[in-house]
DNA sequence: TACGTACTGATAATGTGTATCAGAACACGG
DNA sequence: CCGTGTTCTGATACACATTATCAGTACGTA
């Protein structure tokens, strides 16, 4: 009955949920977050909103990636960025050239870990994977 | 006709074969990298390299890096580390708790990338993949 | 051996993020 | 309301890894 725009609104409520006061500041960031067409930095927050220091987007944003609600980005040179979770677990493209994310879920990478978990000396507790891509709007 | 250990000796050499020079600090980099028994920071290099200059030793990794002789470690946090490529296309698995690196090649990897290749929007031109253990040493 | 270029190392600068801390905002009980 | 303790904020300083700068050095070649 709701649509992924619909769980957009959830960000401040993730954080009154986990206990966290609702604050301005708060209020401020995570607006902005669910107003960025694509993954930003944390620098681009910062830039955006002139009005809340530095630290506080900082403090904000890891709130919410350890809450869950957003994830952290690694790319292939450059400072980390962050997309909204729209879904549970799942990973992502990521065009090198625009930076553009998309999401993905493929049950073969949770195959693959479960069948690697077997020959591997101890017992895996995460993994990290982003596959880069050139999007079809740079490189038609 | 090699050794795995044999190859570890070509690090110079791959530099020479791209028409690096051979100076004194890059030898001495190189073998500080040959004799590392698991993966290693910039920094460990550093410190046991007194002799050589921050700047060298952060050079040289990268041009080692570039060429593909070493590889970069994306760890959950803190710096990344480094450790020599024995094979063409590999992965690893890092212990969280120790550091220690272990290479694995599976082929389930490529198989879901080129699954993956085919539902992506764009062309996929690389990935990052580290998969973190508590490894049997860690945590029995 | 001389010469031009690549390289080095000390240092400064950069970029990304965190620690500190005094003051402000908040929630809550009286 | 008002006081009170706690959480939060923002300015700033700091930390850390890495890169840029640049004068001086070492290299390899003619």
């Amino acid at each position: 009955m709701t649509t992924t725009g619909q769980l957009r609104h959830d960000l401040i409520t993730t954080l009154e949920d986990r206990g966290f006061r609702l604050t301005k500041p708060r209020r401020e960031v995570t607006t902005a977050i669910e107003t960025q067409a694509d993954a930003f930095t944390a620098e681009d927050l910062c830039e955006s909103l002139p009005a809340v220091g530095r630290a506080t987007v900082y403090r904000t944003i890891k709130l919410l990636v350890d809450t869950g609600a957003l994830c952290k980005l690694a790319m292939p040179d450059g400072a980390p960025k962050y997309s909204l979770a729209r879904v549970g677990h799942h990973h992502h493209t990521v065009c090198v050239r625009c930076g553009k994310v998309s999401d993905f879920r493929d049950t073969t990478v949770e195959r693959m870990l479960r069948s690697l978990a077997k020959e591997v000396d101890g017992q895996i507790v995460g993994h990290l994977m982003e596959v880069y891509v050139d999007c079809s709007d740079c490189v038609p």
